[in-house]
DNA sequence: CCGAAATTAGGACATACGTCCTATTTCAGA
DNA sequence: TCTGAAATAGGACGTATGTCCTAATTTCGG
């Protein structure tokens, strides 16, 4: 673990503020205060708000690489691994019930600003993507990889946006559930299919 | 067809506008620009910005309710409707490509800004949850209906998103599919097993 | 046709925000 | 210890925005 210096400390804290508050509507002074330096020390290393907008999406991608490198060490088995992945959503329900998902929220918005940063966003969810992809490859559903994950990560998605408009944990756990049900059957018969052709 | 009103004209343009940049992001001159009258003139009739997204709010509510009921009229079969509710995905899908579902972006909005009006907001989401409650009921789901309802809202939310982050509209279409079978072998399941107790 | 009420116009004002600049402090290397 | 670069502080500036006010214009009942 190395030092934290205090550009890392900047985009920690936006991080955290954008996804909280949105990325419009968090100032400069918003995360000076956070981090206790000044105004003029934060522009020392941020010039413009969208360079500390690249630098928290640059952030999002080490973090999430990292956590899908993590998964891919744990597990042996590639339903274990996309279960991981199902699974964040009850491990941080509770930020998820209050601010939804933090990368779908963020190409939401980014989306409706015309922000040029979107292309950047939507890269956080095409590492999911590909590996979700990989994932479900490696379970034998070559031809339906790419659909499966998608149709995972869009679930996702929905789960997130209306747990927090509800605010229902109960649904969260229920989603869940049945999103590694559905895994088990239809890799299951995507399994056996591949096998006929043997 | 009542003639429109400037306040009509204000509201319909906010409405689209918050749609389309979102709410923070629009401004009051935006919206006087859209309609084409003072600053002064837009101040008479909404003193505040967040009387404007209270009015906006009740407008979407009263085309929501008239489209549930348009549909309640057309459609004799429960599971007509419910995919007359799924194909809005496909009828809008040019919208939602760009940006996303008017409701699911509103909500995730003004839970971040920690807005007032943010229960007002989840009010559209009940609106279509007990609908389709209701039409899940009329097709002997009697004890799985809500669930039901937010899976199918969950679905298409997710759907919306990840439609508007790649800008894919064959995925829409590919799931709407999906959903359509979901909805299909779903209730069949739960009819015959209601049809059992007799 | 008149006068009061409703409507519209356009500017005033305070605030907040992104950006920029300069002065001061910290600190590593010679 | 000296020096120059890196880092920090705090304020200046222009613009945009929400809100408010007053004057002009339109509408419409009597």
């Amino acid at each position: 673990m190395t030092a934290m210096t205090t550009r890392d400390h900047i985009v920690a804290a936006a991080n955290q503020l954008f996804y909280r508050q949105g990325y419009e509507h968090t100032s400069f002074a918003d995360i000076a205060g956070a981090v206790q330096i000044s105004r003029g020390n934060f522009y020392y290393h941020f010039r413009t708000k969208d360079e500390i907008l690249d630098a928290v999406i640059g952030a999002r991608m080490a973090e999430t690489q990292a956590m899908l490198d993590g998964w891919e060490a744990e597990s042996e088995s590639p339903a274990d691994r996309i279960r991981s992945f199902i699974k964040i959503l009850i491990a941080n329900r509770t930020d998820i019930k209050r601010f939804g998902c933090p990368v779908g929220t963020l190409t939401t918005e980014l989306a409706k600003l015309n922000h040029p940063s979107q292309a950047g966003a939507t890269e956080l969810f095409s590492l999911f993507r590909t590996w979700l992809s990989t994932q479900f490859r490696a379970l034998g559903c070559e031809k339906d990889a790419d659909r499966f994950a998608m149709h995972v990560l869009a679930r996702s998605q929905g789960v997130a946006t209306l747990a927090s408009a509800f605010g229902d944990e109960k649904f969260i756990r229920r989603e869940v559930g049945e999103m590694c049900d559905w895994l088990a059957t239809t890799t299951a018969a995507a399994a056996s299919i591949e096998q006929e052709k043997d």
